[in-house]
DNA sequence: ACTCAATAATTGAGGGGTCAACTATTGATG
DNA sequence: CATCAATAGTTGACCCCTCAATTATTGAGT
């Protein structure tokens, strides 16, 4: 094993730890998930969007966008309701309510992010970026294994 | 807001995209789960570790050690007893089957990090380790929050 | 000695995510 | 027009992690 192998390893191990903590600290800090303040920050613009399309773009599984958003309308955050110029696609939509509450959230969640980035300067964070971009990229490709 | 408060948006959203998928396919990948593989990492040099220890080095809850040892040991990889001078620790050693096994999972999860890693040279990857570090501190030093 | 606080491990509850199986609805094809 | 495949969403089973409460054991102080 080469020394770079070494600090190989060590990525993985930091990046579980990581991974780990990440989604428990930011509701901790926030108030909300991670996952559920994407979704709503995808519905931000105020009009409707498909339940597909939001899986599709907060990259996570049918059965948990299903069960994010049963929650957030239970909590009356969002609304839904079915196209009706095809009963299978759902139409979900910002409320009033959670119109309101989202601002409060984001503010959270800057400071969340101040907080993980706090002593990278302004260089540093495009070239973590392109980092984290290119992991994602690499960890998603192998759908053949 | 501003341009990097921006990239710092997409940080987070990378981080989060990232650490949703890493577990589940490293565990696609490897045949293992990668906190049981560093628990096992752990127990590589063949000596007895207390329970303890080992939720320390690994950096996850005693709850979750304690399913994941008494899982490992329903599968013959580790074996387990209580320490004679003090009741309260476990001692916990591979067993010569684990020790077998863990040859096969270094091998896969290699092949796994280059996969991550596959486009990274070597002057990144130290950079990565660095940012990955601060993130990690960072994250972990608000427990006032 | 006896009580009381600290430590180690376990268990239960709850939240996140995945996959697989299932229903309902649509649309295309013979 | 009837059938069959594709699409959207839901539900169940299972894995990982955290916190909180509980048990057992130890050690320290009166």
């Amino acid at each position: 094993m080469t020394r770079n192998d070494c600090t190989e390893q060590q990525i993985l191990t930091l990046l579980n730890g990581l991974c780990n903590k990440i989604h428990h600290k930011f509701e901790h800090c926030t108030g909300i998930s991670s996952s559920r303040l994407e979704i709503l920050h995808e519905l931000c613009g105020g009009i409707e969007v498909k339940q597909s399309m939001l899986q599709k773009h907060i990259n996570i599984d049918n059965a948990a966008i299903t069960r994010h958003l049963k929650q957030l309308e239970a909590e009356g955050m969002v609304t839904r309701r079915k196209n009706p110029d095809d009963n299978r696609e759902t139409f979900v939509r910002l409320s009033d309510e959670g119109l309101e509450k989202i601002e409060g959230y984001k503010i959270e969640k800057e400071n969340f992010i101040r907080q993980i980035l706090k002593d990278f300067d302004d260089k540093e964070i495009p070239i973590l970026a392109d980092f984290l971009e290119r992991m994602k990229h690499n960890i998603s490709i192998n759908k053949e294994l």
